[in-house]
DNA sequence: AACAATTAAGTTGCACGCAATTTAATTTTG
DNA sequence: CAAAATTAAATTGCGTGCAACTTAATTGTT
């Protein structure tokens, strides 16, 4: 060991401290603004009688009406184990019919009811009360869910990469070898 | 009305179709990308018998230990209901106890046992494999940190102003008039 | 000192998320 | 064509989040 040591490259390393620090993760950061942002929806569509999960839901199906189960699924990175409860719940306020499809008995079609294709002009109101809610504008938010949409991405890749079960070395994320 | 209407202005504002799509959604992004954060996380937490909101919990307290359960509920933007079962969780795993604060008995102060500060060591090595999985450099994950905590606070502020029972207008998210 | 207001945890009930499993239908393969 | 493999939903069980409420302790008012 040299008698002289930089405990500091020149461009500094994070230190063992820092590097566990609440506020210096990006997870965290990403969790505490989700729930936020649930806290901040959730007195506007508590005025549609719908919970936050739901109206997630619902927009994917203002987007594409008469989807499968499965379809939600993929476009809302959620399993049948979260989405059959929640299409039951929704079903139920008869926002929309959920019925096995003729062509492929496994599959269970979604389909929006008047009422479900009607709640989506009270909807409409929402986003600009939350781009209020921001300070920012319309740009800023845009260009901050870009970069967050790319780390989702990215992240689903690795996660794709190495299931629960398939994972050798779970600590190992390096990139997959072609 | 004039006779002649552009339905578009200079700076083209959202159509209708649009303001209401998935994937322009900020809260969505931010949503589906704590989710996938959560998945990555839980194969490296499983190894150390954490969930991730008690993997967050231990990061709290290894930062700073012997503290009341609000004062986690404060750093974290979680509350009693939440906080308490998953506290008698950790502490039936042996890594931290719950005692009644002498000097203010409606407080209960949470300290991490030895096992607790000593699985510390074994989690520095997840932030460094989370970050080989986003495929970001460190000041990228830290730029992006930066602005989702910037908005965190600022929703935050709003979220405060307007409690669920207080609010006389649910709708409006406008700046508060001092 | 006495009483009201506030505060800190805990409890209850409900709605997610998700792993693990089950059931049923469809596709693949020998 | 029949058995095996795959796929789509549903179910079960557990751990959050959180609103609403309860309990107990402390603080503040008069």
């Amino acid at each position: 060991m040299p008698a002289i040591s930089r405990s500091q490259p020149p461009f500094a390393s994070p230190s063992n401290q820092e590097i566990l620090q609440l506020d210096n993760q990006l997870c965290f950061a990403l969790y505490s603004a989700s729930l936020a942002m649930t806290r901040l929806y959730q007195p506007l569509l508590a005025q549609l009688g719908l919970t936050y999960p739901q109206y997630l839901v619902m927009l994917a199906l203002w987007e594409q009406d008469d989807v499968a189960v499965s379809d939600i699924g993929q476009r809302l990175g959620l399993d049948s184990g979260t989405l059959t409860p929640l299409l039951k719940r929704l079903a139920q306020q008869g926002l929309l019919s959920r019925e096995r499809d003729a062509q492929d008995e496994r599959r269970v079609r979604v389909r929006l009811s008047v009422a479900g294709q009607a709640l989506r002009e009270q909807a409409a109101q929402i986003p600009g009360c939350i781009l209020q809610a921001t300070q920012c504008s319309l740009s800023e938010v845009q260009a901050l869910a870009t970069q967050v949409r790319a780390l989702r991405t990215t992240i689903q890749a690795t996660v794709q990469a190495t299931p629960p079960h398939a994972a050798q070395s779970p600590q190992d994320f390096s990139p997959p070898v072609h």
